[in-house]
DNA sequence: CTCCATGCAAAAGGTTTGCACTCCC
DNA sequence: GGGAGTGCAAACCTTTTGCATGGAG
């Protein structure tokens, strides 16, 4: 299997220290990051890389599908590195936080050729909404957390453990 | 059945001409709209609604569950105002047009429990992804547009068509 | 050597917020 | 009359862009 930097180069991109390191920062399988805290990953290992490099690279990486952009809850999109590994996603309405679902068992969604107005589909993203183990908790018992109903989407944001 | 008007009033919010015209605006049944388009039409019959009220309108309507929030491709954000009839959406990735489609068929999506990482699932939201009958006449036309490919989030949108 | 890619900083959206005033209930 | 709701404008956050410099191929 070729490694990302292969494909880049394959797609005549130059290799630079920033696009490794934020190939690197996006290694994991089961994570989402946002592109301010790539970029504050890839400053760990590289100090001088600027914002407009990592939203330049992030851009590039979708547009190759190597990454997938996820127009998540919150205001600030999540690139998710799993791209090769079609997936689904299990959003938490109450923190975002985000965990994969393979796409087994019931993803045999297709669209009716009768729905498909004329389009060609070619491709189907499924996010399926819910409380975590953890705001689960926290919702039964009443006594710590008030009107915690509210669109805290301003709140703690559990996304890492995804 | 209730109208929105009423369901308003039995949430004890006060019914104010500012809280109508949002209503009213988002009264179509296939209809798509960003906050600024809701507020342009707004004025066209309340002319000082300000664009706080717009925002702060359909937080609340979102909170309610009368309208639905589509993160869709762009960067602002969709309101959906056919919350009540629930179904899903086929996205033009060119041009950003959007249709609903009922949940019909296939559509028995549910998580396997073995699959929800404890979580308790409340919903789900699937997105087609594809090509709208008019952008596909440009694909195969490739002396008109050049360079299609590219991410032109930044494009006409035709959007209202939905 | 040649461009592509980077960094910096400013601009461009889109959405939220603080505060005084208004008017619905 | 009281407090929720509004308007205005400024703040905020995220993402994009212009331009000169730098470095990969």
């Amino acid at each position: 299997m070729t490694s990302l930097l292969d494909r880049l180069r394959a797609r005549g991109l130059r290799l630079t220290a920033q696009r490794r390191v934020v190939a690197e920062v996006l290694a994991g399988e089961h994570l989402h990051l946002t592109a301010d805290e790539v970029l504050a990953r890839a400053t760990a290992s590289l100090p001088e890389i600027s914002r407009a490099t990592v939203y330049n690279t992030l851009r590039e990486l979708v547009g190759l599908g190597e990454v997938a952009e996820l127009s998540g809850e919150g205001r600030a999109k999540l690139y998710d590195p799993n791209a090769h590994a079609p997936h689904h996603h299990l959003v938490c309405e109450r923190c975002g936080a985000i965990r994969d679902v393979s796409p087994s068992g019931a993803d045999a969604v297709a669209l009716p050729a009768a729905q498909r107005h004329g389009f060609s589909v070619s491709g189907v993203a499924i996010v399926f909404r819910g409380l975590c183990p953890a705001c689960r908790a926290q919702e039964s018992h009443p006594g710590s957390a008030r009107r915690a109903a509210s669109q805290s989407r301003t709140a703690r944001d559990p996304r890492r453990l995804a």
